[in-house]
Order: structure tokens, then sequence, then C-alpha cells
DNA sequence: ACCGGGATGTTCT
DNA sequence: GAACATCCCGGTG
């Protein structure tokens, strides 16, 4: 009743924020596990359905591959962590950090389902013209959420901070969709892209 | 639907 | 100089 839809509609009343340890494994663990997950931000929610490891020394199509630099030092911080990095001369992204400090392991966000905050999505993506436009690349989920570099390195973890990861009891799928990375040359074999199937908030279907 | 190319600037060779 | 974890637009079928 009334009591009950005004708590639903209160973002922070969502879910159960990832803890510190969901974050502390390798990126290709965390990422299928963060399927389904609701990515908070201000008054946005959007539960993500589209991830892609990045793993430091080993992976080199990972930032970190050459060691640690200015652009990737968040890479190499705590977990539970969002590394936001440049590309192409004007787009961000966005990455959730893995493993302890030192290791640099990551989960690019590369598609998510709008929840709620669409006015605000829709202003911030002036040429969406669908919704499944809206988050559906990386890109496009860090234009949505008004993510740049000034929000690199800003924590996930307790929902004191602007931003967090909840779970509100939905699970991972069973058997998500898994294939090649996107947009990469070097490490283009390797399958470390998930995928929630049948979502049309996908970057490529 | 699918495909090709331009935009735009930081980072690294 | 070249590469780049991309997006958008305008062509064609």
């Amino acid at each position: 009743m009334e009591p009950r839809s005004a708590s639903r509609s209160s973002p922070l009343s969502r879910g159960r924020v990832l803890p510190r340890r969901f974050y502390q494994r390798d990126a290709r663990v965390v990422a299928p596990d963060l399927l389904n997950k609701v990515l908070i931000s201000g008054s946005i929610l959007a539960r993500i359905v589209e991830v892609e490891a990045y793993c430091g020394s080993s992976d080199p199509a990972s930032h970190a591959y050459r060691g640690k630099t200015r652009r990737n030092a968040t890479m190499f911080g705590p977990p539970g962590h969002l590394y936001v990095y440049f590309t192409y001369g004007m787009h961000w992204c966005a990455n959730v950090v893995c493993m302890p400090a030192g290791v640099a392991s990551a989960v690019l966000l590369r598609g998510a389902e709008p929840l709620e905050g669409l006015e605000e999505m829709w202003e911030r993506r002036p040429r969406a013209r669908r919704e499944n436009d809206l988050c559906s690349g990386p890109a496009k989920l860090a234009q949505a959420l008004g993510l740049t570099g000034a929000d690199d390195g800003i924590g996930l973890l307790g929902r004191s901070g602007r931003m967090c990861i909840v779970d509100d009891g939905l699970p991972p799928p069973s058997m998500p969709g898994n294939g090649v990375r996107i947009g990469i040359r070097e490490g283009s074999d390797l399958m470390w892209r998930w995928w929630v199937p049948g979502s049309r908030h996908v970057s490529k279907r």
C-alpha cells in the first residue's frame, strides 16, 4: 500500500550494498556476478546487463598491462572503487576495481537497463531515440550517469557516497551470454565479456 | 538491416 | 605519429 510503495520508490531502500569482499576477487569472477546488480548514482538506478573483465599484468588489452601510470593508477588501488578513463577524444568509460590494492583487475560496465531517474538520463543523452539507447554501451552508460574524470577513484562501498552497487534479490543469470570482448586488438580471443541473455540494453546483440 | 568514415584529444611509442 | 576498452550519421540494399 502507501508505505510499501513509498519505501520501494526510495533508491536507498532497494537492496543491500555489495561489500568489500565481493570486489576482492579476480575480475573474471566478479564480472558475471555483477550481472543483474543495481547501479545507484545519485537519484539514478540502472540494472547492469553487460560487463567485460580486464586483468592487469596478464592481459594485453588492459590499461594496466604495461604497469602503473597516472591514468590507470586507480586500477592499482583498493577494490570497490570506480576507475573512469577518457578515450577516443570525447568519451568516458567506467570500471569497477577488483582485487586487493596492488593488483590491477577491473570490470568495464558496458550496458545497463534504466530503472529510475530516466528524465535525467534523457537530458544527458539528447541524441538517444529509444530507451535502449540510454545505457547500451560503455560511453553511453557513463554519459547517462554523468560520469567523468572527476569521478575517477570514487568509492562504491557503503551508502554515504554518491555511488554504490546493490543486490536487490535478482540473481545473476544461471547461464549468462559469454563471448569475446569488443573494440580491442590485443587479447581479442579471450572470452571475457558477459551479458544478460535477451536484454535490449546490451551494446551488441 | 548493415556498413564506412569522421569526430576529437590524451597517452604512449 | 599512431593507437585508442566509442558513438553517431549518412550511405546503400
